[in-house]
DNA sequence: GTGGTCTAGACCACC
DNA sequence: GTGGTCTAGACCACG
């Protein structure tokens, strides 16, 4: 399991990790039906405390992302991974569209703002191949 | 002065104030050496907490956006209209850049990434229209 | 504020919390855009933990009972008293139709059945009236 | 023995064992003083923790339906059957009363209530023809 | 061993 | 004053 926390992300870390299980299930790192780390063990691996892990987790099956076993620990729900895709997307997609609508709002020159998007749009392209 | 704050916003109300501020400033709508509303007058009018908006002067402030005169108030400073001017362009980018970068790591297949930005962008070419 | 919350109901605290709440919106009781206890206040009065109260807040928060107004603390969310109320008729329904189907596997003879569920109806009524 | 033992089910393990063994008890599947598989065996054939068999057991000597016999094992009690049929239609009409009170304390509309009743009794009725 | 609940107390941002 | 986050440690049911 390799997640990282950063406690001055801004982002709760209880968020940061749930978040990253979420990407986990999502591209088929965890699978359904897998069982996740324990609240104790990914707490000491993190030096987290476990109240805190055990809140990632709850809000995980709170989002039908993670199911207990009992007495064996959580597991990978069915369907999670879909959902999780799913919900990757429409974040992007609410993202994307509230920095465009502050763009409009900031009355920034619609050229302006088709020529920044574009340059970062090609950065990210650059990067991938 | 037409300021607008809404408490369920999420922005803290500090925060809303400022912004508004700055886009008048960057819109010409407040000019170098015009005096803003007094802490009480604003507070009484947007019936807020004076604390609060004398939050967002000393935010002003500090990012040399007003200037104090002494014994008359708040001024907007010399240069304040560029500076807010850029200061907006700077905060899209960023938020843009973060919004792009995240969809890189979420593994969004580029090409439906570009189209959600040509969606987001057009739709919003259309509303200015 | 009239809760009441019994350690040994089974029921978590906070459950038991966030459902009476649930049932106040429902019926009216407490109204959109009405502020609730506070959580340090809440707690006093109930003498629990302020964290067991934070969590039936943030349980309503997530069902969209109730939201956060900053600096003031948490109202009754607009539209919650519907979702309130369909959601107890859900409740209601789920629960019910586990006893019936629970008979069903019981091989409950069926005008026993019948019988035992006009009995409680009839009572049921009888207290009404 | 066809007992079967599903981990997502919410009902705990041994109570689900030891809720099959009565339902046995009932039908007269097992018979007063008829030998139950050792717990050893039944933990093998069921792939499932001992002790969790152990406790089921445990239960359904508290509950007089099974009695140990020195140096074989346990039996079906005698008087057994009785007593789990009884016990069966006391749990449906204790849960029955506990739904309906609810969905009195509820409010729901008296009539929608009673259609609901109907609703699910005749579609269990389908099901049984 | 597992997760779940609860208590106690600290610190933060916001109003 | 408000809610939100985090730590620390206790106790429980379950396997």
């Amino acid at each position: 399991m390799f997640f990282h926390v950063d406690p001055h992300n801004g982002l709760p870390i209880y968020d940061q990790i749930a978040r990253q299980i979420k990407f986990a299930v999502a591209d088929g790192i965890l699978k359904t039906r897998e069982l996740i780390p324990s609240v104790r063990e990914l707490a000491r691996e993190l030096a987290i405390n476990p109240n805190t892990i055990a809140r990632a987790y709850r809000q995980l099956q709170d989002d039908r992302v993670l199911e207990p076993v009992r007495g064996a620990g959580l597991e990978v729900a069915s369907g999670a991974a879909e959902r999780c895709r799913n919900e990757r997307v429409k974040l992007i997609r609410v993202r994307l569209r509230q920095v465009l609508s502050e763009a409009k709002h900031s009355r920034l020159d619609a050229r302006e703002l088709r020529e920044l998007v574009e340059k970062e749009l090609s950065a990210i392209e650059r990067d991938r191949s």
